[in-house]
DNA sequence: GCCGTTTTCGGCCCGACTGTTTTCAGTCG
């Protein structure tokens, strides 16, 4: 069992527990052991037996140990056994819906037996509800909705659809004249894959207390709004067409910094900075940093403030997981994060002789307006029929064009050759040696036969990894954001063999994509491997989506030396693994 | 159920909004 399955089964039973009125205290625990063994690096399956090694993982005590080991052994717990037998797993799908908490499924299920989406909808057609306490038929319409809702939509948005719809908001808040700053908070501040709603936070004259009104009636009145949630004094939440949940809220300048630290999160990043504030004698919220006694404000206009008064450096957002930010903002160490600027080349990328859009030319002359020093052109394969993949012939010819427009462009940008060579079924490569050794950027992925089992993908990977030609693993679990699963891979193995033999691993910056995931980017750092980032671009529109993937980079802690890519052209190649001489 | 710079017992983060309950519970972030 990996560790996000068993989170997952934690995470669950840790609704089952509230649903049945355990102690709150109680179901924190598991919540918060979920988000720790969704974390760590380790490999929980294969250190279960190690009771000392489960217990440094904070968040995972004595009896939390217990329950890992039964999870890998039996794949589940008996305390989830016996909530399930009593409730069914179905029961576990109302929390998604909105207004519908713990209490209320309980009152429900004590009321009406319900135990599902289903039932609940066929007990509002019968009027089951009108009689329960607190359902009026204002609820009972809200949850009708929410049904309604939830049937149509998955919940969750890659980062980009994010980002995209933030900005055509921004765009639209700051031609009210009374607004004059708009930032995005949330998951989107903190750069993570995928977004469950947006935050936009808002200053400006028309944010000042008992003065909103205007402000929010322009707030509710943008263009894009498919229905309104709620419009309060200083909060309008509604969702967009394609279903996405916008929260926009107004705040007043002198408060700025404590609501952005706030909306920013993460969860446990806040809780954790709060426990740190009641301890020096003050309290946080969202409108303050202030002192316990006298209640008087301590810092609240700047992030930089709060976190200062908390006697720590400011924490960049992708790093606010509670993962140790915090310690590390307090003793100073935190490290340089790489930034976008800091990348000098993008060696992964496809033109029109494959599946791209864009010629060879066209490419190198976008890249140089990135303002890239190199590039590699790493085209598909034969095996990849639907992409017009390479064959050697063709491969070669490719080689030719590619030194031919590095000519033409008199040094203005190095572009190396390249192909993204198929790992074939059984771990061969789809193009014989001799051709791919003339080539200075080798990256071997995998596009097909997602469905092999861990054991057969691994093998699959290392022996990739034996031929010599192979220089990166490009995008490693092949996962598409919210489309298709990530392949099972021993990814521990993989990296450490992939150090071994100075394999560099991309993580592909392309917002589908985000493969590595940061997880798996901060364990690869810890094995000592080399990292490449690429956006994997098949048109030069996609050349400047670099950022995305960047702040997956920063999420994993790794810095411009983290990077093969920080480096001048002829440093990254020769720092890519190097063959064995050959002797012929 | 976890944890320890006052604690191996007794703590464990904070406020807005909604609906319906005339004083607040539940949900959400």
């Amino acid at each position: 069992m990996d560790n996000l399955t068993m989170a997952r089964l934690l995470e669950q039973t840790a609704d089952l527990l509230e649903i049945d009125g355990a102690d709150g205290f109680r179901i924190r625990s598991y919540r918060n052991a979920a988000e720790a063994i969704a974390q760590t690096t380790a490999d929980l399956a294969a250190i279960c037996d190690d009771t000392a090694k489960l217990l440094e993982i904070p968040g995972i005590g004595k009896s939390m140990a217990t329950n890992v080991k039964a999870l890998v052994c039996t794949g589940t717990t008996p305390l989830r056994d016996q909530l399930l037998a009593k409730y069914t797993v179905s029961i576990l799908e109302l929390t998604r819906l909105p207004g519908m908490g713990p209490k209320t499924i309980a009152l429900f299920w004590s009321a009406a037996q319900i135990n599902s989406i289903d039932t609940l909808a066929v007990a509002i057609e019968a009027g089951k509800l009108a009689d329960l306490p607190r359902m009026g038929a204002k609820q009972i319409e809200k949850i009708k909705k929410g049904i309604d809702d939830y049937r149509r939509s998955s919940g969750r948005f890659r980062i980009d659809q994010a980002q995209e719809a933030a900005e055509a908001l921004t765009k639209y808040l700051l031609s009210f004249a009374g607004f004059d700053r708009v930032t995005p908070a949330g998951s989107l501040r903190r750069g993570r894959e995928t977004a469950g709603d947006l935050d936009l936070l808002v200053t400006g004259p028309a944010c000042q207390p008992d003065q909103t009104g205007p402000g929010v009636d322009y707030v509710a009145a943008y263009p894009g709004i498919a229905d309104l949630i709620v419009k309060g004094e200083n909060k309008v939440s509604f969702h967009l067409a394609n279903g996405m949940q916008v929260d926009v809220r107004l705040l007043p300048g002198e408060s700025y910094g404590a609501a952005l630290q706030y909306f920013t999160g993460s969860k446990a990043h806040n809780v954790t900075l709060r426990q740190r504030a009641l301890k020096m004698g003050y309290t946080l919220s969202e409108w303050s940093l202030a002192r316990l006694d006298d209640e008087s404000v301590v810092a609240a206009a700047t992030e930089e403030e709060i976190y200062a008064a908390l006697g720590m450096d400011w924490i960049p957002p992708e790093l606010r997981e509670n993962l140790g930010e915090i310690d590390a903002a307090v003793n100073r160490s935190l490290p340089r994060l790489i930034e976008e600027r800091d990348i000098r080349g993008d060696v992964h990328m496809h033109t029109h002789e494959t599946d791209g859009r864009n010629s060879i030319r066209e490419m190198a002359e976008a890249a140089i307006a990135c303002g890239y020093e190199y590039i590699a052109i790493t085209d598909h394969s034969k095996a990849l029929a639907m992409t017009n993949g390479l064959d050697e012939a063709r491969a070669l010819a490719h080689i030719q064009r590619i030194r031919e427009v590095e000519r033409e462009l008199e040094g203005r940008v190095r572009i190396f050759t390249g192909i993204e060579v198929d790992i074939l079924a059984d771990g061969a490569l789809d193009m014989d040696d001799e051709v791919l050794a003339q080539m200075d950027v080798v990256i071997a992925s995998i596009h097909s036969r997602f469905d092999q089992s861990r054991e057969e993908t691994t093998a699959r990977v290392l022996r990739a990894f034996e031929n010599p030609n192979v220089r990166i693993l490009g995008h490693p679990t092949g996962r598409q954001i919210l489309r298709r699963e990530p392949v099972a891979l021993d990814m521990a193995l993989i990296l450490r063999r992939a150090a071994e033999l100075g394999v560099a691993v991309e993580h592909n910056a392309s917002p589908e994509r985000l493969d590595l995931c940061d997880r798996d980017l901060r364990l690869a750092k810890e094995l000592g491997c080399r990292i490449v980032i690429n956006t994997d671009a098949h048109e030069i529109r996609t050349l400047g989506k670099m950022s995305f993937g960047v702040r997956q980079l920063r999420r994993a802690w790794l810095g411009p030396q983290d990077v093969l890519n920080t480096l001048p052209a002829a440093e990254f190649v020769s720092s890519l693994r190097t063959r064995p001489q050959t002797t012929a």
